[in-house]
DNA sequence: GTGATTTGTTAGCTTCGACTAACTTTATGC
DNA sequence: GCATAAAGTTAGTCGAAGCTAACAAATCAC
């Protein structure tokens, strides 16, 4: 119980390890990384299409309506969309904005990973995943490369 | 229900997008990532420490007690750890396997980021988040580059 | 070797994301 | 304009991952 006390604990909050830390912020972007697929998915399909249904979302995110609704109506709760019964799904400004930032570090790191000499495919689909896991400074060591390369 | 029907449904599977097909191997990663991290970091005590003990894993992942205790269950019923009451925890050899290609692709991953530039705590940070979403054909371009620099 | 501390477990609660089944509403075809 | 098809919703289930509170076992201190 001396201050000298081998585990260096953080006063009040849980942390006291960096590790923890790191982890801690992973969750934290797991939490938020469905949110962030969804309206970046919906701003497309507002662009594409003109508007964004629940059926095309569920057809592209590969899962089935109820789920998309219930999605729907937490991101509506987080005030990311809104949105009325039987009808199609709009993004608040709040989520127009996450889906601009989204998209924007999207196309970083896919630009990035095609420039390293990667096919399109797998670089799409190793974008989808890496995108919510990219600090800021990163992303401008990714985009410095893309542009130098 | 004619043949030249606009939707092109896979005959029995789910898929019927690319992109549907993209975030189901997302969301696929994501179910895995988190017993990846676990045997990372004991097969990590282990080797430091001689043992894993889950009073080290729920410090060093940030977590309580508890909910290490019901992840290594099902890390156990899933063949990937031993464990007995009241006692430390092993890898078995498929669990040992794991860890091994999580370490190899944690440090390809590391490596790359600190080669682009990165500082040390970021690049660990967000090795940590990306590992799990590289592709074979991405870690070789990320090797390749991290020789070369 | 006994008492206190640390570690581990059990039970029970919450939220989230997925599903199926069954129903309602909207849109379509003719 | 009415029947049918497509889209959306509601209800209910499941497993994973987190938590707290309360208890049991093991270890340490002396």
């Amino acid at each position: 119980m001396k201050p000298s006390d081998p585990a260096p604990q953080t006063p009040d909050d849980r942390p006291a390890d960096p590790r923890a830390e790191a982890f801690q912020g992973v969750r934290a972007a797991r939490r938020s990384e469905l949110a962030e697929d969804y309206v970046e998915l919906i701003a497309e399909l507002i662009h594409t299409q003109g508007e964004a249904r629940p059926v095309d979302i569920a057809a592209k995110m590969g899962v089935t309506a109820p789920t998309v609704a219930k999605t729907l109506d937490r991101l509506a709760r987080e005030g990311l969309v809104t949105r009325a019964r039987y009808r199609s799904v709009f993004l608040t400004d709040e989520g127009r904005a996450l889906a601009q930032e989204c998209r924007r570090r999207h196309e970083i790191v896919l630009r990035f990973l095609l420039s390293l000499g990667l096919d399109a495919e797998t670089a799409e689909r190793d974008a989808e995943g890496i995108e919510h896991h990219v600090s800021e400074r990163t992303l401008v060591l990714f985009s410095a490369f893309a542009i130098r390369s």
